[in-house]
RNA sequence: GCCCCCAUCGUCUAGCGGUUAGGACGCUGGCCUUUCACGUCGGUAACGGCGAUUCGAAUUCGCCUGGGGGCGCCA
């Protein structure tokens, strides 16, 4: 036995990785990597009725994306397995049945339709829901009648009907909870399958988890496994309960405040050192002004005293300025790679598979300072990518720009396209430059025409590197164009 | 309804008896500039209220208010 520190993280595959169960295994690697302790994962598949299909799969894709690999758990194995809740339901019995000989819990024989109906009526009187306890006085012949009848039961714990339960978070100090608002709750299900509280506290101390970290809205059910480690014998491991993450309406984040689910941020093109950071950030900081940190200073730092009890709220404003800062720190080559298959994704079918990769790095490299996600790429560079766009001619006249003018602008332009020797940037500014002093009108008229008709839009990168990349042929194709389309201006 | 908890700019936060209450996002003004971004220099904006303790409270205590979480054969 060592007192080194074992940690896990326990999904359950009732739906998508939600940020906040995400930012709850964040919390647990970084503690762990910190500490050089151990990551578990821990898959608590007990409910059959909520179990989605896929679910388990897009949970691990999730943390392996954010880069949490674990040490124990599904597709790794480890000592302490399995590593699923329903592979292990022998040793929930086993805990049942140990803790009916020792008078701890019993069976309970009553109907969810008696119990619905008690907690309607509980609700109606305004006293606290709640089980009444009626099977707890029941003889061992009368449970065997029932048995005999064909009920199956469950088996509930017998809560202490006064004193206290308290216990030491390494969060929240001490807290502590009156008996007598813990009704006898549910151990073990009518199918065999236990509950949460029953198979956490027989998992955590028989995978000698040392701390248990996990979100606030668990602190509430906190004296309950304290009751249960207490019972069975067992330690219980430290408990830090982490706070909440909110939406902007400050209700718990969910689906009808956008994007929750971990993968989804992933489509929508941030990039994984983005959410870490970001995550990290919810409810823990480092100091009062490092915000962006790599994942080695994140962990090499982390720590629960620096962490808050206040609820966070997800600042998607935030993320998004963050994501910017990841993406411009990337190199050029990486940012292309993590674009390219976004941009595949983005293009309109016409658009010919695979990109030439050299191409689509130079275009890129134009794109990047001005994105702040990796869908964004598109959006801002597919003229790139094909020719037959259509723009609004009104867009060639920009500020003191005449039909007149645009139309002049793009005959000299032309001209000068094609008489020149090379196709640099520098060169064709150089010679652009020129070409609006010559014409006598600011550089701004003149370009902002050629900007128009070589890329349809009014905002792009810089107008010459575009135009270099683009290449010759396709900007002269492209002025001949809007030249027709001026003419159709009044 | 009952139980538990929390409270600094709109948001994320620093602060842990003595600070001009700091940083970041956002918003905003200037600069840079061929547009858009980036960058850069400024600005905006907070200790929920009332009492108490103290020479001195954002920091400690109490009450109020506001907010959150829990109260399932869900986790």
């Amino acid at each position: 036995m060592t007192n080194q520190v074992r940690v896990r993280f326990a999904p359950s595959p009732t739906g998508f990785p939600h940020v906040g169960n995400i930012r709850t295994a964040l919390f647990n690697w970084l503690f762990a990597r910190h500490s050089g302790g151990t990551f578990i994962v821990r898959i608590e598949d007990t409910d059959v009725n909520r179990k989605v299909e896929g679910a388990t799969e897009a949970i691990l894709a999730g943390l392996k994306w954010l880069g949490l690999d674990w040490d124990e758990g599904p597709e790794k194995g480890g000592n302490y397995g399995p590593y699923f809740q329903s592979q292990r339901l022998e040793r929930y019995k086993e805990a049942c049945d140990r803790l009916i000989a020792q008078g701890n819990a019993y069976k309970c024989f009553c109907s969810s339709e008696r119990l619905e109906k008690m907690r309607e009526e509980q609700t109606l009187k305004k006293i606290a829901p709640g089980y009444d306890r009626l099977c707890r006085s029941l003889t061992s012949d009368q449970c065997a009648a029932k048995e005999a009848q064909g009920v199956v039961p469950v088996v509930r714990f017998k809560t202490p009907m006064q004193g206290e339960t308290s216990f030491d978070d390494m969060i929240w100090g001490h807290v502590k909870f009156e008996n007598r608002g813990i009704d006898d709750f549910v151990l073990l299900k009518s199918d065999g399958y236990p509950t949460y509280h029953l198979a956490n506290v027989v998992d955590d101390h028989a995978m000698e988890i040392t701390h248990v970290l996990r979100a606030e809205e668990w602190i509430s059910s906190t004296p309950r496994h304290k009751m249960l480690y207490e019972a069975l014998g067992y330690q219980h491991p430290i408990f830090a309960h982490l706070p909440m993450i909110l939406g902007p309406d400050r209700s718990k984040l969910s689906k009808r405040h956008g994007a929750v689910s971990i993968t989804e941020y992933r489509d929508q093109g941030f990039l994984p050192e983005t959410m870490f950071n970001f995550l990290s950030l919810l409810g823990w900081s480092l100091d009062d002004k490092t915000e962006v940190m790599s994942k080695d200073m994140i962990f090499e730092n982390f720590s629960l005293e620096r962490v808050s009890k206040v609820a966070a709220i997800f600042n998607v404003q935030k993320l998004n300025w963050m994501n910017g800062v990841y993406i411009r720190a990337l190199s050029a080559e990486d940012f292309a790679i993590r674009a390219l298959p976004f941009l595949e994704a983005s293009l309109p079918g016409e658009v010919d598979r695979p990109l030439n990769f050299d191409y689509v790095k130079k275009v890129a490299a134009l794109v990047q300072d001005r994105a702040k996600t990796l869908v964004e790429v598109g959006e801002l560079s597919d003229f790139f990518f094909y020719d037959d766009f259509t723009y609004d001619a009104g867009l060639l006249l920009g500020k003191d720009v005449t039909k007149e003018i645009a139309v002049r602008g793009l005959e000299n332009g032309k001209e000068l396209i094609t008489s020149l020797k090379s196709f640099e940037s520098t060169e064709l500014e150089k010679e652009f430059r020129a070409l609006a002093e010559k014409m006598e009108v600011k550089t701004g008229q003149l370009f902002s025409t050629v900007r128009t008709a070589v890329t349809s839009r009014t905002a792009t990168p810089p107008l010459f590197q575009t135009m270099s990349v683009l290449g010759r042929e396709r900007c002269l194709k492209r002025i001949d164009k809007a030249l027709e389309k001026l003419q159709t201006l009044g």
